[in-house]
DNA sequence: TCTGGGGTCCTAGGACCC
DNA sequence: TCTGGGGTCCTAGGACCC
């Protein structure tokens, strides 16, 4: 009996979420994200501003550029999870198989629906209808034998989509796509099947197996058999969080002082908050830096014992900052995040939760 | 054109241990 | 006195995802 996994995408969500909230917007090109002035990035764009070419991830003053009409709304993701809420509930009243990948989107595994004899299609149908008219928003479904096919399948429909692909036609469905449509498969790797050409997934499924090693190292058998509509990968509920951490991006360039210090300070008070909401700790203290010229490291020290207090992690990520100083340096961006987490607080609010994999925006 | 912020996983070299 | 091999941990960077 093949499995039936529905893949749920709320349809440009920050932007749908601002027309929603003000009829003004509806209809008009509207960006989500920061300001140009603060070197903001796109992180959703409605479907009237994609058509000039603006997307996600796409700095701020060029999106404007492309599209002066545009209604630039800074983000509010109280309220985007507000809704990511509402929206996830639905899914859970249908199903208690949900795996959410972000504020917009989730895996639904309702094999069960169907085994009692419930139709994909209908199934399918009365979700998105649901979810139009309890919160207004448009999500796109698609419909398939494993993640990897619905996730495929709501892509390809995209907005308000509605694809379903029928067990066994999976290779045939996935044959004719650009090799970048499969989950894994970034710029780099485009790049370096083009050059072999590989193109189509179905280039990608017809790959012997030690061509996929060579192409794709040590992930490359699973990802030919993906692209032959092969994965066996369940839908999780429950994911255990491996990090916490917080940057920011400066509006101008810093050297060292205060300002750069207060900053330091301020991103190891945001992680202990959060740290300290989960009842956990971090064994491992890192920083990230950016440099005027973008260039990007880290540095991280292991500790004894895990940390939670906003004091003791601005020590060691001062400690860290301070052994990379080199007079001239001017940075972009400071980071901080902690790894090797690990229990501290059981009563805490959302203990159990430290692992719970839960607010990502959505942006791209 | 001038590049956010939140994550996960993989690789590769070196330290260290037996 | 020319030099094994396996395992594990740590660190740093990079690809990828939303």
């Amino acid at each position: 009996m093949p499995r039936t996994i529905i893949h749920a995408d709320l349809d440009a969500f920050f932007a749908s979420v601002e027309q929603l909230d003000n009829p003004e917007l509806r209809g008009k090109p509207v960006v989500v994200g920061g300001s140009p002035e603060s070197r903001g990035v796109v992180a959703a764009a409605s479907y009237e501003a994609r058509r000039f070419g603006v997307h996600s991830a796409m700095p701020m003053s060029r999106a404007l550029r492309l599209c002066p009409d545009a209604v630039r709304v800074p983000p509010r993701f109280e309220r985007y999870i507000e809704l990511s809420s509402r929206v996830m509930a639905i899914f859970r009243a249908l199903t208690p198989l949900v795996e959410p990948m972000s504020l917009d989107e989730a895996f639904l595994d309702v094999s069960g629906w169907v085994d009692d004899g419930a139709a994909p299609i209908d199934i399918a149908r009365s979700l998105k209808e649901d979810v139009k008219a309890k919160t207004g928003l448009n999500v796109s479904i698609g419909v398939g034998t494993s993640k990897s096919i619905a996730k495929v399948a709501s892509d390809v429909g995209k907005p308000d989509g509605f694809v379903i692909v029928p067990p066994g036609g999976e290779a045939a469905f996935l044959a004719p796509m650009p090799a970048r449509a499969l989950w894994g498969v970034g710029p780099k790797t485009e790049a370096r099947l083009k050059q072999l050409g590989v193109r189509t997934v179905g280039d990608m499924a017809r790959l012997d197996d030690a061509a996929a090693e060579r192409l794709l190292g040590s992930r490359g058998l699973h990802m030919r058999d993906l692209a032959r509509g092969i994965d066996d990968a369940a839908v999780v509920t429950q994911h255990e969080r491996k990090s916490v951490g917080a940057e920011t991006t400066f509006a101008r360039d810093l050297a060292d002082g205060p300002e750069l210090r207060a900053a330091l300070a301020r991103l190891a008070q945001h992680v202990s908050e959060r740290l300290r909401r989960a009842g956990a700790g971090g064994q491992t203290v890192a920083i990230k830096l950016r440099y005027a010229d973008f260039r990007t490291i880290t540095r991280q020290s292991s500790l004894r014992a895990p940390v939670d207090a906003a004091d003791e992690i601005a020590a060691i990520a001062s400690r860290l900052l301070d052994a990379e100083l080199q007079p001239g340096d001017r940075f972009r961006l400071l980071g901080i995040q902690c790894s090797k987490l690990a229990l501290l607080d059981e009563s805490a609010t959302g203990a159990g939760d430290a692992t719970q994999g839960v607010l990502w925006d959505e942006g791209s």
